[in-house]
DNA sequence: TGACGTTTCATACAAGTGTTTGATACAAGT
DNA sequence: ACTTGTATCAAACACTTGTATGAAACGTCA
């Protein structure tokens, strides 16, 4: 069982290789044997590793949840006593980092985009562990810059800039035939650029 | 050949279920054989009247973007001489009930929602025949009410709005989780609410 | 009616899928 | 030395998939 060593190794390729082609080619038209070939493994390993191929997409998602808010916490490092402009920003930027990201293996923003286009039961864990937090987060900030709105108002606030920031990820393949040279630009700029525009806006239209 | 009235029958149902069949599973993960046997017609039928399934795929794709704009055109029915507010609301209203109303088959907004996340080589024609028209005419709408705003800026607005219209449809499963009294309004009542909160928090923003 | 083109049908087939099985290798513990 | 638990492997299984085929049914027109 020491011996574990070497046999996390697979498991553990398995997950990542995994996790690249289930964002690429979605769930069902994944083959495991794709994935056994990539990882350098047996056909069997999933069933034994996993005990089917839900078993691996179950650990996939639950590993990417696991690392996600880790790397980039929903307050962008941010405190607490901060303005609230600051916090926005912070939240802002986080939320682009996460999805953006090319430190972050690339895909795992693609397989959150797929499960909400195509829910696959894991969908109310990925909330419980990754929307809810940032959700909350950014109720609590503009609850702070908006204290005169309704209730409602200010959740639609919120849910308006989270659609921004998951707009200008999981659409990019249509931006980029709009207006080809945004396609130019590398990731960190388009996060700098982003993150800039999302808070302004967002601040302006929220005090008018 | 003028029987075709009786055989165009089935080939417009195969196109109806597929398109259906298509927005709920996607591409790969939907067979011919389920949308033959919800058609009511016969396996072979696909093959006879499309050549394949990619030919069934592409014919579901033309109707639908051929029906799409035809129905809600783009402008929301707002003259050209109207003020660039009115317009700025009749593209969102426009766009949210493309994308929510039921009237239309609910599906094809998911159609198109997919083909964001999985391109399948026919997202070119999507862009130029949908997402075009959409665009150039909200970049128009914003050089009217913001024209101190340099090109980018002008262009990072108009996809915030696009941004925030998508969000509300393909995540709607999300919202309803996050905030459950939200999953109780009609689609007519939450098209109201949100066509409001979007274009007011957009008109905002830009005069910030 | 009878020939013809069009459409529908049951059936078959090859390819690809997830899963299972039994054998094998290896290390650790007794 | 023997057993035990873990990990990997090749091979096979049962099943679904898209596609192809040939016969039958249908309506149209001479």
């Amino acid at each position: 069982m020491s011996v574990s060593s070497e046999s996390e190794k697979t498991r553990d390729r398995l997950i990542e290789v995994a996790g690249r082609i289930f964002a690429e080619r979605g769930y069902r038209a994944a083959t495991i044997r794709e994935i056994c070939d990539q990882a350098g493994a047996n056909l069997a390993a999933v069933n034994y590793h996993f005990r089917d191929k839900e078993g691996l997409y179950s650990e996939v998602i639950g590993s990417t949840i696991r690392s996600s808010l880790e790397r980039y916490p929903a307050d962008g490092g941010v405190s607490r006593e901060a303005s609230p402009e600051q916090r926005l920003e912070g939240v802002v930027r986080a939320f682009l980092q996460r999805a953006l990201s090319l430190e972050e293996p690339p895909w795992k923003g693609g397989l959150m985009a797929r499960e909400m286009v195509e829910p696959s039961g894991k969908l109310p864990k990925i909330i419980q562990e990754v929307a809810r937090p940032v959700h909350d987060l950014l109720l609590e900030i503009i609850a702070q810059l908006a204290p005169e709105r309704s209730d409602e108002s200010r959740w639609l606030c919120a849910q308006s800039v989270i659609a921004q920031c998951h707009f200008f990820r999981h659409a990019s393949n249509v931006l980029e035939v709009l207006r080809p040279d945004w396609g130019q630009l590398s990731v960190s700029e388009r996060i700098v650029r982003l993150t800039e525009h999302i808070t302004s806006l967002t601040l302006a239209g929220l005090r008018g």
